[in-house]
Order: structure tokens, then C-alpha cells, then sequence
DNA sequence: CGATGCATGTAACGCGTTACATGATTAC
DNA sequence: GTAATCATGTAACGCGTTACATGCATCG
């Protein structure tokens, strides 16, 4: 159901092909929110069209078609996005990682954590790069798409980075070892 | 393939049936990680008894059936954890809220970053209370299971909370208004 | 003896992924 | 002219959800 909304979201930034939506797909919001494919894209489209929630705006070459959204469709976005989550069903697979973390054996436990403590560095060097400098402003007054997504990124990066941190701490107390040091 | 690493997991704790495991998942695994019920876990645990990961422990009243993790399912859980997560596909509805929030106007946008900071709000009272002592040490020595993965998620809430608070400050930057005050 | 909780399964349907398949235009 | 890119679809399969379905044991 989440696709949908992706795409009335997108549609809602400027109207855009299939094709153009499936590449939008490739770029942050695909790697940090939610990926599709055109497979699945094309076939959503279609329904959204039947329900209304789009419209057919636009025939180029190559057979491209672009869609809008229509008012139904942005109506339709917005109570979703005012509706707050319902506590749905939960899959997300790195939490689960984590908990998992007490069937592994110290050793190899801190090694799952100095990963994660290295790969957020890493993430926290590119999106406070992203980030750097002052707030940007669209012409039309607003804030540019994914600015306030990369914002939430960076926190939850440095949130990671902090807890892999203190986890290791906690298993040298219960291994009692004194604190590991690792460059 | 993600849940069969969670069956995995909880019967290296100790052996379960299947009516043990879908009660486990109605706890904090379900709630922040990874969410099953009945009907996914018994196909689940009878391919894996196929693929000789768990094994047949006993079997108890009203046909109760516990199963235990054989060596190769250590093994093979041990592995998947080691092995950093490819940056498979992503599917996080949450954080696709995030993203869309440039498709509502203003005011909608502040309702539902006020929404964030307050249930972020609440569940850091509930985890932080958790929390709260000393580190828990289980008689054989190991961190209790979810002990390192509720901090995780303490630190989590409170980056997003953080986030919200500066969400808003930036929208009141956009529409040039004087910062607003919410008690 | 009836309600609740323990305990296990099957069927239909939807969403997502991987793979298969096709054709038009542009760049070299 | 041929390779890359634009552009759109279909089919098979797997995982997850919702609903359907059954039976035993304990508590009051």
C-alpha cells in the first residue's frame, strides 16, 4: 500500500513518466525509504488511473506518457500522510540484526559492532557533506524534496554510530575485559 | 528470508514450539524488528527441519511439538550475521512519510512533525525506564536478549525526536515566520 | 459444561522480485 | 550500423496477511 504514495508523492513534485519515476527510484529516496522497480511501477500506474488518483497528462516519443496527479490523488496523499502510522506490521531486517546480536559469541559480536560503528561513520561523512552550508530555499518557497529526509538520515546515523559504541562497552563489562581499544 | 534468521535466533536461546516463537514475536522483537504469526512460522519451521537447521526436540500435550537448533543452523545464523547486509532492498514506510512531507503545505507539515516529536516523546520514557540500573547480566554470563537492541532504539527515538524539533525550526525558516511556540 | 487458552494447520489474495520480452531513438 | 539509452510491458515465484478451520486441556 506504501507504493501508492510514493508515487502520488512524486507525481505530486511534477508530473513524470513511468520511466522517470523508476529512475527516482534509483536515487536517495529508493535507497533510504522505498525501492521499485518499473515493474512494478507501470502496473500501479494503471491502477491509480482507474481509481482516479492520476491522470494521463501527456504522450512524447518512444511512447512516453507522463501522468499528474489529480485533485482526488492529492487529497488521497494527504490524509495518508496526516494519518499517523497505525503501529503496522514491522519487517525491518537491520533491527532484527540487532537483536539477534546475543546468539553470536563476544568476539564475533564486536566484530558486527565495529562494522556498523565504521559504516556510519562513513554515512555520516557523506550526508553532513550533503547537508553542508545553509538551509536551501525552492523559488517557490519550499523546502527542496528529501532536504528534511537527509536531516533525519544524518541523526539516525549518529544515533548508530553512538549506540555501537556504548554495545561494546556493555559486552567488555559482562566479558569482563578491560575496554577494548581500537584505533 | 529474514524469518527464518529470527526462528533461528530465538531457538538458539533455548528450544520452542511454534506457539512459543509467534508469542515471542508479539513481544519487543515484534514490535520494533521483525513481526510473524502462526500461519508464516509452522511452513517456516517444517523447511527448516527439511533443510536439517532445527531438529525435533519433543513432544508434549495438546501436540506439542518443540524444535531446537541443530549445529548447521547455528552455522548458517552465525554466517547471515557476519555477513554485512548488502544494501538490499529498502521498504521503510516511516522514513517514505519523511520524504513526502515537501508534498503538504505548511500548516499539515508542522501537524505531523508535532505528532513525531511527541510520540518519540513517549517512547523514550517507556525505554528510558526500561533501561534504567545497571546492565543486566544473565547467569551464563551474556547480555539478556533485546538488552543491546533497546538501546539501539532509545537512541533512535531520541534522534528523531531531535529531528522533528529542527524539522520545525526549518519550515518556520522557509515561510519566514517568527518561530513558533508549542508548550 | 462452557469459556478461555494452548496448539497446529490450510486457502486465497496482494505486494514485491527476478527474469523474460519488445521496440524506438540517439550517439558514436 | 551497432551499442547504449529511453520506454513499456508480462510471467513465475516467494513471502506475508487475512481469514478459515480444527481439536485438546484447564479453570471456574
Amino acid at each position: 500500500m506504501a507504493l501508492r504514495y510514493a508515487l502520488l508523492g512524486l507525481l505530486s513534485e511534477r508530473p513524470a513518466s513511468g520511466y522517470d519515476l523508476a529512475k527516482a527510484f534509483e536515487g536517495e529516496l529508493g535507497s533510504y525509504a522505498w525501492h521499485a522497480g518499473h515493474n512494478r511501477i507501470y502496473p500501479e500506474l494503471a491502477r491509480l488511473v482507474d481509481e482516479g488518483l492520476i491522470k494521463h497528462a501527456d504522450e512524447g516519443a518512444r511512447g512516453r506518457r507522463t501522468y499528474a496527479v489529480t485533485e482526488a490523488g492529492r487529497t488521497e496523499l494527504r490524509n495518508w500522510l496526516l494519518t499517523p502510522r497505525t503501529g503496522g506490521a514491522v519487517r525491518n531486517e537491520p533491527v532484527l540484526r540487532l537483536f539477534l546480536l546475543s546468539a553470536l559469541d563476544p568476539e564475533d559480536a564486536r566484530k558486527v559492532l565495529r562494522d556498523i560503528a565504521d559504516s556510519s561513520e562513513r554515512q555520516i561523512a557523506e550526508l553532513g557533506e550533503a547537508m553542508a552550508g545553509d538551509t536551501p530555499v525552492s523559488p517557490d518557497g519550499r523546502l527542496p524534496f528529501g532536504w528534511l529526509a537527509a536531516g533525519y538520515g544524518l541523526r539516525q546515523y549518529e544515533a548508530a554510530h553512538d549506540w555501537a559504541l556504548w554495545a561494546l562497552g556493555e559486552l567488555d563489562k559482562v566479558t569482563r575485559r578491560p575496554p577494548t581499544s581500537h584505533p
